[in-house]
DNA sequence: ATGACCATGTCGCATGGA
């Protein structure tokens, strides 16, 4: 089973192009970020035409979740127990999803930007994590789970291109990084790490071209390999004991209409018999 | 070449992204 993770920044923008890839790169299960759309607005009609079953959440033009598959989808959730609250009323916001597709629990996350460091959003971000961590302790471990998304933290200095750009911004401080590294308390293990990256067979996803997985729209970051690696995933035992291969797409950057991220693709062997 | 921000709502500029 391939399963990829993908922050489409906008789906009304981006159907066709991402269906497009869904089929060529033979991805049975699609977590995907930022669709930036209501439910209401979300093109349904693409994904079904091509196989794949739905569910989504959003509630205005910005976040939004979505998990498609054509493996099944099943107990969808939306949000986390104990997802902190943003805005005025407070709400949970649309950054998190949880579905089972071919007996993997699946959760699509966009982790908040945190803005800077001083921003009252930045300590959303990490109460926001801290809540995930808690609550993905909790989850059964008997179920092969795996959390995947935008993560919105590069977890070491070689994850980004300049440690010196993002010394007192967000994405690379040490509360950002800890707040993920505790993810394996919750016996959660990255699993896309540059050295886990493969080649994928039968697909134009190359695996060992480079680590990044965002580059910036604006100055030339993409030609200049000006990136981040902050689309991640994380797995518990049952999960990534059947992994066999990681790649990132890093030619989905290119072209016009593309996405400012790029999918990561993970994928997994049948469950073992008994 | 992979190329000099993009997408949203709501109309012309504000907001968010990172």
């Amino acid at each position: 089973m391939r399963l990829a993770t993908w922050n489409v920044n906008s789906i009304r923008a981006r159907a066709e192009r991402v269906v497009a890839w869904l089929e060529r790169s033979d991805v049975d299960v699609l977590a995907m970020q930022e669709t930036k759309t209501r439910d209401d607005a979300f093109p349904y009609l693409s994904f079904e035409a091509a196989g794949y079953e739905v569910a989504h959440r959003g509630t205005s033009q910005w976040n939004g979740v979505a998990i498609v598959s054509r493996v099944g989808l099943s107990d969808v959730e939306i949000g986390f127990a104990g997802q902190p609250t943003w805005g005025e009323p407070a709400a949970a916001e649309a950054r998190a999803l949880g579905a089972t597709c071919g007996g993997v629990r699946v959760w699509s996350v966009y982790v908040p930007n945190g803005r800077a460091l001083e921003d009252p959003h930045y300590a959303y971000k990490l109460a926001w994590l801290g809540a995930l961590r808690d609550a993905a302790a909790g989850w059964p471990t008997t179920d092969p789970t795996v959390v995947v998304g935008d993560w919105n933290v590069a977890p070491t200095d070689d994850d980004v291109w300049d440690p010196a750009y993002y010394a007192g911004r967000t994405h690379t401080s040490p509360p950002e990084r800890a707040a993920l590294a505790a993810m394996a308390d919750a016996g959660y293990t990255e699993l896309t790490a540059p050295t886990a990256l493969t080649a994928l067979t039968g697909s134009r996803t190359s695996g060992t071209a480079g680590r990044f997985t965002y580059w910036d729209y604006q100055r030339l970051a993409f030609p200049k390999n000006r990136g981040m690696r902050i689309d991640l995933a994380f797995g518990n035992a049952a999960f990534a004991q059947r992994l066999t291969a990681v790649a990132i797409d890093r030619e989905e950057r290119k072209g016009k209409g593309a996405s400012d991220h790029v999918p990561v693709v993970l994928e997994i062997a049948a469950p073992a018999p008994g």
